[in-house]
This record gives C-alpha cells, structure tokens and sequence, in this order.
DNA sequence: CTGAAAGCGCTTACAG
DNA sequence: CTGAAAGCGCTTACAG
C-alpha cells in the first residue's frame, strides 16, 4: 500500500521538472530523445500511471462516456433488467469505448434535473441515450456542449444530435410482407405504444404498406399495445389478441422479447406456434434460435449499434468535427420455424 | 452555453467566500443559519452544482464504484454479452449506487495491468469483480487500498476481501435431489470446467450429496463440461451428452443459460423434455418462464445480489469498517415443467 | 529543449 | 461563525 506515485515522484526520480514529465506523457514533441529516455525510465521504476481526476480536471476532458438509459415510470428500480437489448448494446459501447481508452458510465435517470446534473458533474465527455426521453430534455440537451448520440430516435426536435437508428421502416415491412406471402390476411400488429414511440410507428408504416402492397386493408382493430417490452408484458398482450376475435392469424411484434411473451400465451390457451398462429419478432436476440419454436425474426445487429454509437461518439470528441451525422443500419429477415405457410 | 457556473461565482453572488459555499454544500456545521440561505439562495439562482472531478480530486474520493466483468479467452469482445446473468446483477448494483450518491462504471479486463490501471487512474472508491480471475490479481488487489467486493468466490485467496455468494453446494444438492425423488437414477450433472470453478465443484458437491443420499453411486462418466456460458455452448454439450450413452435421463445444469441450449439440442434430436429428459437449471432468469417446457431450476436472485454487493461496497467504503464480510443468499427450487416423475 | 508558475474547481486545517 | 491560503495531481502558456 505504499502510496500511489505523483508526477512529481517521477520528476524527482528522473531529476526532471514535473513539467517535462508531462510532456513526455502527452507527447508534445519538445522533449529530448535523450531526457525522454530518462522519464520513461522513472515512470517504469515508479510503475507510474496518471491519475485520471487531475488530468481530467485540468483538461477539461474526463475521457468518459456516459450511457443514459430511461426508467420506465413504474419500474424505476431496474435499469435495464429484463430487457435483453441493452446488454448488447452496452457491451458495444464499452468494447469500443475501452479500446479508444475511454471509460464508460452507465446510470439510469428519473427526472430532468438529475440527468443534467450527471452529465455536467463527471464533467462526461460524450453522451449515449438510448431509448426515449421527454421533448424537454433533448432542448436541455442542446445548451450542453458536449457530442451527443441518439439511440433510435425520429422526433424532430431530435435530429440536432447524432443518431444511430436501423431501418425500421423496412423491418415492419418485411416482417408484414413474410406473412403476406405465406398467404396471411388478418395480420395483429403489437407495439409498445404507437403514440409514443416514433420507432413503433416507423415499423408500423412499413407493416400497412406491405398490407396495402398485398390488398389489404390495415384495421387499428389488428393494433394492441402494451407497457412495456417485458416477457410478461408480452404473455399479456398474447391472451388479449387471443381473446379478441378477428381471425387473426399472423402477428408481428415490435421486439423479440414480447414475441416470446405472445408465443407463451398462444401455447397457455392450447394453441399452437406457427400451426395456429404466425409470430415474427424483431432484434434477434441470441435467445430466438434456441426457444421452440425458433423465433422468425427481424435482425438488428445491436453490438455493432452499440460500437457504431461509441465510434461516431469518440470521433466527434476527438475531433471536434461537430457535423451530425445519423447512421441508418441495415436490417433483415431471418426466417425460422415460428412463421408457416397457410 | 453559458459556461457552468464554479464556486467562485456562487460566492461572488452571495458576499461570501468559498469556502463558505463549500461548508454549507458539505453540511459542515458551523454556517450560521442566515449566511446558509444566502448561499443556497446563489446556488439555486445561478443553478450551481460541483464539479465532481474537483471534489474527487481534493477529497481523494470519487464517489465511483467499478464492475469488472472477465473476459472469456476468446470473446475478449463481448463483455457480458449473450450472459444475461450479468445484465440483472449489474441493474441491481446501478440502482443502489444512484440511491446512494455513486456512480456506477463498468469495464471488462483483459489482463492484469489493465486491471490495476483502471483502479488507479480514476480513483475508484470500491470495486466489484465479477466472476473468475487469476489468483496473482488477488494478490495485487490486496495491496490496492480500497473496499472489493468479490461475487462468487471460494478460492483461499479471497477471502480477504467481502464477498457475495449464493449457497452453492446446497443449490447442486437440491437439484439433484428434486431428481432423484422424481425417480431418476442417472443424471447427469453439466458444468462450465470443474477444475478451473469452484462455484461449479460446490454445486457438485451438493449434487453427489443428493445421489449417495439416495444410494446412487456418482461417476465422473457423468459428468459434462462446457467452455463458456452461451447458449451454443448449452447445444454442444446437449449433443454430446445425448450421443454419451450411460441411459442418462436426468440433468443438472449450472445455468439456465445452458439447459436452454441442452434443451434445444435434446429437440433437435427428436427427444423430448421432460419426456425423455428432464433437466434443472440454474439462476431463474426471467426466461425461464417463458421458454416451452418452462424450465425447472434453482433460482437465485441475482438482482438482489448486486444489490447486496452495492451495498455491501459503499457502507465499506463510507465507514472504513473494513470488516471483511461474506454474504451468503439462499437459493431455492422453482419446479416448472422441465422435469418430470419417471 | 526545459522549467517556474499559474490554473483547473474544489476542500480543509488553521487563524481570527 | 467566516475567510485566506495551501493543497489535491496534473497541464500549459510563457520565458529563457
């Protein structure tokens, strides 16, 4: 435990002044290959490293990105429990943030205040938000001068920032149109809250123009909703699209993991996936290959979001370049055993 | 933009000196009443709230707590991607650092300087580790002066730090238990690497309790052992332990993620859970409700056990009680339909 | 090429 | 009860 060495150690050590120290840490080319030598020297006798509070105060830059993830009302407590996205996306995140040594903080906000002040407290460098949040924090978000990305947002007042989003749009599309072709009419759309998520509603385009495409009629009686994207949010929306009869035979879902959910009730009421229902997901979680039926789904490649999100982050800190840019990712059907032919 | 406002200014605004601020922020009580509102009064007029990296600095406290995730081998990528176990451990942790003034920062680590590095550089005031690492980080951490908190651990070496743990052995015990009353003779018992976890051999203790209990001779025949925790590892070992035939029909997992992938294979091949196998895991994740045949397993409470950890980190560190404490969790069997009366 | 000095934004003995 | 001053560990103009 004998104590953490200071630059000034190192200075002694290397009978150089703290100043040059720094240099040769920061590699500003004024220094003498020669004293350079000698500094090097010390800082591996010490087994010096920099301590990250001081550089970062006097920079102005903590080398810290933040990850904010939204709570939902009322289940403040888990951040991101349950919710298998995230963790991917995190892991994306923290991989490219590690290699382009940065640090990553992830916290969970209730109210505005106590975004505002996580941000500005750590002094982060560079913010990840996923998921949404109220119009008014985003107007906060402006007057902070630090890069921002956003995380699959459409709003307006959302586009002064820099997104990563997928296709959605064409992901509601090839799911709908997977079940039109295999000769499915009265197609159930769930979301999470069209109203509300502007993602749902891209999705939800997507789906009616593949209907419209196929003849169909879109009918708000094939839209349920649910609270939240939770297995069991999902097994409740199951039993009431059960119950609710418009022959429905084909559904599409806003996220796997509600899709799951569904295929649970579907199962619960002695009916049948895909012989009584077809249910196509949308994320491809790892999980879909190994439940039965395996999930039909549509494939993001949510790692890589997280890695996109943490590259376009970092390269706008580093480099000033402040041009947002949002990054539209590909998605793609992947055809398994919970959709059949009718 | 305006920049943010430093003590300096809320000072200035309030007649005072700084030091004043910083007494009555702190709540060092020796501000008359009257100053203090003044003070409170500028701090809320110009919106001020502290740098937190200076106080850091100055303090010598960070008010940061660390998650270390290892990295497995060869997915130095993923850092708890594809485990959900992680996700809810690390919502758990986040919660009661936010409820409790820290922040939370997550890495994953490959070798051991990088460790240390990320200890030192930012002033960590606690750190929790999850999961396997190499004896010699122990025996650095040891020497690193602040509260840890270590998740699953046996090792000697590690018991010089706090510790969070669930009660393994009688985890494998009731599993293998539930088994054999449900008539099983030859089970099998799935483990990650028995050598490399003792996590993994204390469930196996328990496990072999159960048999000899119920007169039934253990063999290492069977005995299966995967490389990681990951669905597709579940698979690969579920093969293999279908192609092994000692007339197995019963099987002990040590997670829930890989008697999904057990399961998945066992379909595969055109056998049947609980038909033909009937199979526990380990953890009760939220899924496991929700895969079909819902799955049978000893559940841990795995939010809770971050939860603990936080808390278990942060009085350390807030009361210099640098008791050494471990906090055993029970566990518990959840029968669902996974397994089934021979 | 190198160093003395001021500064980053706070805290904390120490005086008064 | 309040403030001046030194200090936390670094960086960075500015001189020389």
């Amino acid at each position: 435990m004998n104590k953490k060495p200071t630059i000034r150690d190192v200075a002694k050590q290397a009978g150089v002044s703290p100043a040059t120290v720094s240099y040769v840490l920061n590699d500003v080319k004024k220094v003498s290959d020669k004293t350079k030598a000698v500094v090097l020297e010390a800082i591996e006798q010490l087994n010096y490293f920099p301590d990250f509070t001081a550089v970062s105060l006097s920079k102005k830059k903590s080398n810290l990105i933040g990850i904010m993830l939204p709570i939902i009302e009322d289940s403040p407590a888990s951040v991101f429990k349950n919710n298998l996205y995230y963790n991917e996306f995190v892991s994306g995140v923290e991989l490219v943030a590690r290699n382009r040594k940065f640090d990553t903080m992830i916290t969970g906000v209730g109210d505005l205040d106590e975004c505002k002040n996580w941000i500005m407290k750590r002094n982060i460098d560079g913010l990840i938000i996923l998921g949404m949040f109220p119009e008014s924090l985003y107007n906060e978000l402006k007057n902070i001068n630090i890069p921002i990305a956003l995380i699959d947002t459409y709003e307006d007042y959302t586009n002064l920032f820099n997104n990563v989003k997928v296709n959605d749009e064409y992901g509601g599309y090839l799911a709908a149109k997977h079940l039109v072709e295999l000769g499915h009419r009265n197609i159930a759309f769930v979301a999470t809250n069209l109203a509300m998520s502007p993602v749902d509603r891209k999705r939800y385009q997507g789906f009616e123009e593949a209907l419209k495409e196929a003849g169909i009629q879109p009918s708000s009686k094939f839209i349920f909703e649910t609270h939240d994207i939770t297995f069991e949010d999902g097994a409740k929306v199951g039993k009431e699209l059960l119950s609710s009869d418009h022959g429905i035979t084909g559904i599409v879902t806003v996220s796997d993991v509600l899709a799951i959910g569904i295929i649970k009730a579907i199962q619960q009421e002695g009916k049948q996936v895909p012989a009584d229902y077809s249910i196509v997901g949308f994320d491809d979680l790892s999980i879909c290959k190994y439940i039965t039926p395996s999930l039909t789904t549509i494939r993001q490649d949510i790692f890589e979001k997280g890695k996109l999100a943490a590259d376009q982050l970092v390269n706008a800190i580093e480099s000033l370049n402040s041009e947002q840019k949002t990054i539209e990712m590909p998605v793609e059907l992947i055809v398994r055993e919970s959709t059949r032919s009718l």
